[in-house]
RNA sequence: GCGCCGGUGCCCGAGCGGACCAAGGGAACGGCCUGCAAAGCCGUAAAGCCGCGGGUUCAAAUCCCGCCCGGCGCUCCA
C-alpha cells in the first residue's frame, strides 16, 4: 500500500485513488519567461520521480503538467525586450522543456498551455459567478472568499488568522468587499494582452488556468494535485476555492515537495542567488544525474542544500554505480536499467526493503541506501566470483532505474573512440609484453583524453572521467 | 506578529519509543588486491550520547513543556 503526506490532512495517508489501478497526477509547471533554475528542477524530479515510482508499482498514471504562458512576469519581460509576450513564452518553454529533459524528466503525458484554455476558464469564471461566489470591480472579477467553506484549510488558518495577516507583505485592493478576496478575471490595461469575456476584455486571474485545466483533462476529483511548498498559499489555496466555489470536487491528495537552498537561504528569483538547470548542467556531464541523485538523497518534505561540494559527492556517488556496471558487463551480466517491469532476476529481499522505503511517503533517502548496500554485495559477490553477483547487480540497476537514475557501463559509439580502442589495445600488448614503461606512457596519454582504464580479469575496459 | 517545517558524525542525510544498525552517500586514514594504478574488498577514525533545559516512561535521538537557532509562507515565487 502507498502512503503519501497529504497537505489538507497533515499526515501520510494511504493514497485512496478515484479509480483503483488508475492515478491522474496534475503538477504544477513553471511560468515560462527566464531560465528554470535548480528549484524548478527539483521541484519537476520531484513529481516525475512519484509518477516512475508509481508506474514502477504497477499503476497506470496520467500525469499532466502544466506550462503558464501568461503572467505579469512574461509581459514584462516582453515589454522589456519589445517583444510579443507570445515570443517569450515560446522560447522560455523551450529551454525549460529541454532542460528537463536532460535531466531525464519524463514528459508529462500532456503539458497543456494556459493560453490555449481561456475559453473554459471564461467559462469557469462564469460558473462561480451564477454560484453567486464571486462579484466584479472596475478591475475585474473576484471571489469571495467566505463563501467557500474550508477556504484555509491547505494553509491550516481560518479567515481571521488569514485576515489579520493579509497585507503583511502587500496592500489590499480598496475595492475588494474582502482583502482576503482575490481576481479570477483580470480587467484588460492598455498595451496588455487580452481576450473577450463577459466582464468585458481581460486576461485570467488567480491560477484559474490550473484548474481549468486539471478538471478538463483529468476531472473532478483527481488524484494527486502537487507544487512547491511555497505554492500552498495563496496560489493553491485559491486554486482549490475556485473548484469548491462551484461544488465540483478537486484534488483528492495534495503534495508538496520543499524548497531548494543555497548558502542556508531559498533559492529564488526575487532573491537573485539562483543558479540556473542549464548552467549546473553544462557545468559537468554527470551532473544532470548527480542532481538527480542529490534530490533523491533528500526526503522531498525537507529543505535541501547545494553547493558545489555537495554536488561533487554526488558525483562520485555515480560513478561507483558506474563502476558496477562496468564490472557487471565485463563479468558477462547484462546491464539493463530503467526496465519498467520487474526483473525477474533481482533479489527480493532488497526489491521489498525498497518498496516498503518507497510506500511511506516515498522515502528516497532509505531506498538509496538499499540500493548502494545492495551494490555493495554486489561487489563482494563480484571479487568471490559468486553466482548471486548477477541477481545483486541485476537489482541495483532495476531500482536505480525505478528512481530514474541511469547507470552507464561505459562509452562506446562516439566517433574518436576507434581512437581510444586502439591505445587501449597496444597498452595491453605493452603489459603483456611486460614493457611496463610503455604501457604507462599510453595510460597517461588516454588520461589526457580524459579516459580511464581499468584492468580486469575479462581485459581492460575504459570509461571517460 | 501569526502559521508550518527543521536543528543527528568532518560534510550531506536516514531513524520518530525498545535488539549493539545511530542507515546510506561523500571525504579522511590503514591494509588487501594490482607490475604500478584504477575499480573493488577488509578495517579504522571515541557521534561523551542525536540544539539547550525540564518532564513522561521499565525504556527517548524518537512523546510532552519551555527556550535558543535556522528555513519557508502570509497575493501571482517550484
Amino acid at each position: 500500500m502507498i502512503s503519501l503526506y497529504d497537505t489538507v490532512t497533515a499526515e501520510v495517508r494511504p493514497l485512496a485513488l478515484r479509480e483503483p489501478g488508475k492515478v491522474s497526477l496534475y503538477a504544477c509547471g513553471p511560468t515560462v519567461y527566464d531560465h528554470p533554475h535548480l528549484g524548478h528542477a527539483r521541484s519537476a524530479l520531484t513529481y516525475d520521480l512519484l509518477r516512475r515510482y508509481l508506474e514502477w508499482r504497477g499503476l497506470d498514471v496520467r500525469h499532466v503538467a502544466n506550462i503558464t504562458d501568461i503572467d505579469d512576469n512574461i509581459i514584462n519581460r516582453a515589454r522589456d525586450e519589445d517583444r510579443t509576450e507570445g515570443e517569450v513564452a515560446v522560447e522560455w518553454e523551450a529551454v525549460y522543456v529541454d532542460a528537463m529533459a536532460r535531466l531525464d524528466v519524463l514528459d508529462p503525458h500532456d503539458r497543456p498551455r494556459a493560453t490555449e484554455w481561456v475559453t473554459e476558464m471564461v467559462d469557469f469564471v462564469g460558473r462561480i459567478m451564477d454560484a453567486g461566489a464571486a462579484y466584479t470591480t472596475p478591475t475585474g472579477v473576484y471571489l469571495r472568499v467566505r463563501d467557500v467553506d474550508g477556504y484555509g484549510d491547505l494553509v491550516h488558518r481560518d479567515l481571521d488568522d488569514l485576515r489579520a495577516s493579509a497585507g503583511a507583505r502587500v496592500e489590499v485592493d480598496e475595492a475588494k468587499e474582502d482583502p482576503l478576496d482575490f481576481a479570477l478575471w483580470k480587467a484588460a490595461k492598455p498595451d496588455e494582452p487580452s481576450w473577450p469575456s463577459p466582464w468585458g476584455p481581460g486576461r485570467p486571474g488567480w491560477h484559474i488556468e490550473c484548474v481549468a485545466m486539471s478538471l478538463g483533462i483529468l476531472g473532478d476529483g483527481f488524484d494527486i494535485h502537487g507544487g512547491g511548498n511555497d505554492l500552498v498559499f495563496p496560489h493553491h489555496t485559491n486554486e482549490r476555492a475556485e473548484a469548491l466555489a462551484v461544488g465540483r470536487p478537486f484534488a483528492r491528495h495534495w503534495v508538496h515537495n520543499a524548497m531548494l537552498n543555497i548558502e542556508g537561504t531559498k533559492m529564488s528569483k526575487s532573491l537573485g542567488n539562483y543558479r540556473t538547470v542549464v548552467e549546473m548542467l553544462d557545468e559537468h556531464p554527470l551532473n544532470g544525474r548527480a542532481f538527480r541523485l542529490l534530490v533523491l538523497q533528500t526526503h522531498y518534505r525537507k529543505t535541501m542544500e547545494v553547493n558545489p561540494e555537495l554536488m561533487a559527492s554526488a558525483r562520485a556517488a555515480i560513478q561507483r554505480l558506474d563502476a558496477l556496471a562496468r564490472r557487471a558487463s565485463a563479468a558477462g551480466i547484462a546491464v539493463q536499467t530503467g526496465a519498467a517491469a520487474a526483473d525477474p532476476r533481482a533479489d527480493g529481499g532488497a526489491v521489498e526493503a525498497f518498496r516498503a522505503a518507497m510506500d511511506d511517503d516515498l522515502g528516497t533517502p532509505q531506498a538509496l541506501a538499499v540500493v548502494f548496500d545492495t551494490l555493495h554485495r554486489a561487489n563482494t559477490a563480484l571479487d568471490r566470483g559468486s553466482t548471486d553477483a548477477q541477481a545483486l547487480a541485476a537489482t541495483v540497476f532495476e531500482l536505480a532505474g525505478a528512481l530514474g537514475v541511469a547507470v552507464d557501463a561505459g562509452g562506446r559509439g562516439a566517433d574518436e573512440d576507434g581512437a581510444i580502442e586502439d591505445l587501449v589495445a597496444r597498452r595491453q600488448a605493452a603489459r603483456d609484453a611486460r614493457d611496463w614503461g610503455t604501457a604507462d606512457a599510453l595510460r597517461d596519454e588516454l588520461s589526457a583524453l580524459g579516459v580511464v582504464v581499468e584492468d580486469t580479469p575479462a581485459g581492460p575496459v575504459w570509461h571517460r572521467k
